[in-house]
DNA sequence: GCTCAAAACCGAACAGCGTTAGTTTATGGG
DNA sequence: CCCATAAACTAACGCTGTTCGGTTTTGAGC
C-alpha cells in the first residue's frame, strides 16, 4: 500500500488524533510513531503534513488559545474584561490538562495568544489606563492564569500526602483538605482574581502626570 | 580503568555538573551521556549514584528551593513575610531559569517546598488568618510566583516581533518595549504582588462567624 | 598479610525517540 | 493516454534513558 484512495491524513485529522492522545496519555504519551499508529499510518507519512513534532503541537495550542473570551471588554468596563478574559483562559487550559506545560512554556507570539493580548491592551487603555499600565496588567493576570494552572493541572501525584502529615504540623490541616486539592485551587484562583483586581481598582483612576 | 583510586563521582558532583550543563545549555541539553562526558566518565557510572536522571533532577530542584526564605513571618507581619517569601522565591527561581519549566511542574511534596509550605501557613494563620484562607492565600502567593518566572525565564526566544507591530495595533506600543521584556516581566510581577497584598489586606481581618 | 565482599566504573546492548532519504503507487490535469 | 504530483511506504541515522554483566580496586576482618 503506497497511495490510498481517499488521503488517510490531514493536517486537522493528525491535530486531532494528536490532542485525543495527549488528553488521554499526557505530554509524554505522545510519539510520532505512536499518534501514527493511532491514524492506522506509518510516523514518515506525518511529515508530510507537519513539518516537525514541535510545529504541530504549536497548532494545537494555537487552536486551544481560540477558546479564550476577550469579548468581555467590549463594554467598556476593564474589570468584567479582565475577568471573563482570565476565567475562560483558565478554562481553555483546564480544557486540556496535559497541554498546559507546552503552552505555558511557549512564546506569547502565537497568533491567537498575540490577537487577545491586543484586545486586553486595548480594552485596558480605552477603559483608561496607561498604556504602560495596560501591558502590566496583562502581564499579571496571565502569570495568575498560567501559575494557576500550572499548579492545578501539570502536577504529578502526590500519592502518599499523609506520611508528612506529623512532620509539618501547620500542613496537616491544610492538607487533610488535599483530596479536595481542585477546590483549593479554583478557590486560590478566585481569591487571587478578585484580591488583584481590588488592588487595581485602588489604583484606578491613575493619576496623570 | 575499572575502578579510581579515589572516586571520581559523588551525588553532589554529579548535581553540580548537571545543574551546570542545565544552566548554560538548557534542560534539554542535559542527557546522561553529556553529564557523564562533562564528568570524564560513561554514563553508565551515573546509575550507581542515582537511580534515575528524574530523581537527579528532583535533588537539584530541590536544592534550588533551599534558597527560599520564609523567615520574614518570624515578626509576625503576614504583609512582610509574604513578601520577602514570594520575592526569594522568584529570585530562586531566576537564578536558574531553564530549570524553571521542571520546577513548576513537579509536585509540591518535595522536601524543601512542604518545610516551607508549613512555615508559610504556620505565618499566615498566627497573624490571624483561618487555616483555609491561609491554604488559599499560600497558594495564590504561589501561582504568581510560578506562572511570572515561566513566563520570564522558560520562554522561547521571540526573534522577530516587529512583524506583528501593524496587525497588532494596540500591541505595538507595547511591543515596542519588548526589548526591555525583562523590566516589563519584573514590574508585572510586582504590581500584581503589591495589587494582590493590597486586595488581602482589604479582608483582614477576617470577619468571624 | 591474606581473603573476600563491596564499591566504582566500563562496554555493549535494548527499546524507543524525532527525523530524513529514497521508493512505490494512485490520482487528476493536459 | 501519459506523466507530474501527492500520499503513503520502508529503512535507516543518531540520539535518548536505562540495564546487564564484567573488571578492577579498595578496605575491613581475621
Amino acid at each position: 500500500m503506497a497511495r490510498p484512495k481517499t488521503p488517510i491524513l490531514s493536517p486537522e485529522r493528525i491535530r486531532r488524533a494528536a490532542l485525543d492522545l495527549v488528553d488521554r496519555d499526557g505530554l509524554e504519551g505522545l510519539s510520532m510513531r505512536r499518534l501514527a499508529g493511532e491514524l492506522g499510518v506509518q510516523a514518515a507519512s506525518l511529515y508530510g503534513h507537519y513539518r516537525t513534532k514541535d510545529d504541530l503541537l504549536h497548532d494545537i495550542a494555537n487552536e486551544i488559545m481560540e477558546k479564550v473570551d476577550v469579548s468581555g471588554f467590549e463594554g467598556g468596563d476593564w474589570r468584567h474584561g479582565l475577568t471573563v478574559w482570565a476565567r475562560s483562559y483558565r478554562a481553555a487550559l483546564a480544557a486540556h490538562p496535559h497541554m498546559v506545560p507546552f503552552i505555558a512554556m511557549g512564546p506569547g507570539r502565537r497568533e491567537a495568544s498575540l490577537r487577545r493580548a491586543d484586545a486586553v491592551h486595548g480594552g485596558l487603555t480605552g477603559a483608561g489606563w496607561p498604556p504602560r499600565m495596560a501591558t502590566l496588567i496583562g502581564a499579571a493576570t496571565k502569570y495568575l492564569v498560567v501559575g494557576a494552572a500550572i499548579n492545578s493541572f501539570a502536577r504529578g501525584f502526590d500519592d502518599d500526602v499523609r506520611v508528612y502529615l506529623d512532620r509539618y504540623p501547620n500542613l496537616s490541616q491544610a492538607h487533610r483538605l488535599s483530596e479536595h486539592a481542585a477546590h483549593i485551587d479554583g478557590d486560590g484562583f478566585d481569591l487571587a482574581l478578585s484580591a488583584f483586581l481590588d488592588g487595581l481598582a485602588d489604583r484606578f483612576p491613575p493619576r496623570s502626570d
